[in-house]
RNA sequence: GGCGCCAUCGUCUAGUGGUCCAGGACAUCAGGUUCUCAUCCUGAAAAUCGCGGGUUCAAGUCCCGCUGGCGCCGCCA
């Protein structure tokens, strides 16, 4: 039998980091098991409804590169895949229950009404356990709302039924409400599906991840300039391990060893720093042709748009996001601002004096410039001055950025040119004399 | 309150009865490399395995209880 998996999020707000979490286990599992990857909008609570989280739903999922096999704007054999539009399905099947005298009206509402005796049990795949629950625990409750729409608990079972859904992957929070679901697949005869109660992740105050607990969107990870691969990476950390305990794998690799059985059950908290360590990982680790192709599309509006080759290596060791970027290197494509003060943390005796040899040297070097020349001639200067080499090199870092940390100096000064260069220096004398 | 899920370093985790006085990764700290920062390398510190009982020759690993966290108990999902 094809194994056919769905992520049903509602469209309640932006979707947060956790959807994107369940998606990735909901697509490994599918592609895993050479099966299908379906996407359901479980769109029933209409006061609740934003327009604009649907499109970040899909934008997420393409982002991650999830594709799904089946959803509401491909569609597919078994749609529509908005329960909005299947209105009429969950009325005829509610007309079914009614009929074997299991409904019981309540104020223009629909509830089904439960089994009080014996219990309801399954077996989960996360932690590979029973989970019994008294059927007693369990109250008749709404199927039908008033408003005609369906409720969760209903439209879920009827659809994924009617998907043919062979593994329900879903947040522990459902747990509680399985006996229900598991209540009328009985009902209606049908064979539930598997079940796969995912642990939850919390937020910093270890509750539920969510919106307001302070759950950042998922697309904002986005433009703060992290890689798809690292959320991947990351995520496929939380809650599950490899096999062997890696840490830094692939997507592909993933779907290789997946396995229920490395589910650690206990809920997780989303630590931004390990991702942004990981991200750093995989800007590290990648080409510089395909960082610079990641930075320049990442880019929007900035001068160094076009411009990255050369820059490339000199930041790939020092950014841990495409974002560090920016500050990073904006001295390149900007005259800096100069602070009196970082000038008087370089402790040279008198400033002035030093950059007039300075802009001695620069002047008098031989065009182009070459970082080695470059070097020795520095090197030479600050022994004959008395000032450290490290004091020299920060004097001239200060002088062309306006910083105390730049990347490397020399390439730097070849990214600026000679004439920027001594432009520069020439300002900063200009801005130490005055000031 | 009822029911359920969970419980190993600050964080993410490994661990399926002995090879664990508990291993890895992030973060932290110290040192090395170095023109700054970062990278890289080395090292350190960090968990009496929530607590208490059992079972067993042997328990982080099995059982029970307690405590704590979280979840559900909605015509939300």
């Amino acid at each position: 039998m094809e194994v056919r998996v769905r992520l049903a999020p509602s469209p309640t707000g932006s979707p947060h980091i956790g959807t994107a979490w369940q998606a990735l286990f909901d697509y490994v599992f599918a592609k895993k098991m050479s099966g299908k990857f379906i996407l359901r909008l479980e769109d029933t609570d209409q006061a609740r409804y934003v327009p604009e989280s649907e499109k970040e739903i899909y934008e997420t999922l393409k982002w991650l590169g999830f594709e799904y096999d089946e959803g509401p704007n491909i569609g597919g054999q078994f749609g529509p895949y908005k329960q909005s539009e299947r209105l009429e399905i969950y009325k005829k099947y509610a007309e079914e229950l009614k009929e074997k005298n299991l409904t019981l009206e309540d104020e223009g509402a629909i509830r089904f009404k439960t089994k009080k005796i014996g219990e309801t049990k399954w077996h989960d795949l996360v932690g590979d356990k029973d989970i019994i629950f008294p059927n007693n625990t369990q109250e008749d409750f709404v199927i039908i709302k008033s408003d005609s729409y369906p409720t969760y608990n209903f439209a879920n079972v009827v659809d994924d039924h009617l998907m043919e859904i062979t593994h329900v992957i879903r947040g522990n929070e459902f747990i509680s409400s399985t006996p229900k679901h598991l209540m009328l697949y009985q009902a209606f005869g049908w064979t539930p599906p598997q079940f796969a109660h995912l642990p939850v992740l919390v937020g910093a105050d270890r509750a539920k991840l969510s919106k307001r607990h302070g759950a950042k969107g998922a697309l904002e990870y986005k433009k703060d300039g992290y890689l798809k691969e690292a959320i991947i990476n990351f995520l496929a950390l939380l809650g599950w391990s490899h096999p062997e305990e890696k840490e830094i794998f692939s997507l592909e690799e993933m779907i290789k060893v997946f396995d229920f059985k490395q589910f650690n059950p206990s809920s997780a908290f989303f630590d931004e720093t390990k991702l942004e360590w990981l991200n750093g990982e995989y800007i590290r680790n990648m080409s510089n042709e395909e960082l610079e192709k990641r930075l320049d599309d990442f880019l929007v509006d900035h001068p160094a748009k076009g411009k990255l080759k050369s820059v490339i290596p000199l930041v790939k060791d020092r950014i841990k996001k495409l974002s560090d970027f920016v500050p990073l290197t904006d001295f390149l494509w900007e005259s800096p601002e100069y602070d009196r003060e970082i000038f008087e943390s370089l402790k040279i005796q008198d400033l002035r004096l030093m950059m007039d040899k300075v802009i001695q040297e620069l002047e008098n070097m031989q065009k182009p410039w070459n970082a080695k020349n470059f070097e020795q001639v520095f090197r030479k200067l600050a022994e004959q001055e008395k000032i450290s080499v490290t004091q020299m090199f920060q004097l001239l870092r200060v002088a062309i950025s306006g910083q105390l940390v730049t990347p490397p100096l020399f390439e730097s000064i070849q990214i600026l040119k000679e004439e920027e260069t001594i432009n520069r220096v020439k300002e900063a004398i200009g801005f130490v004399t005055s000031s």
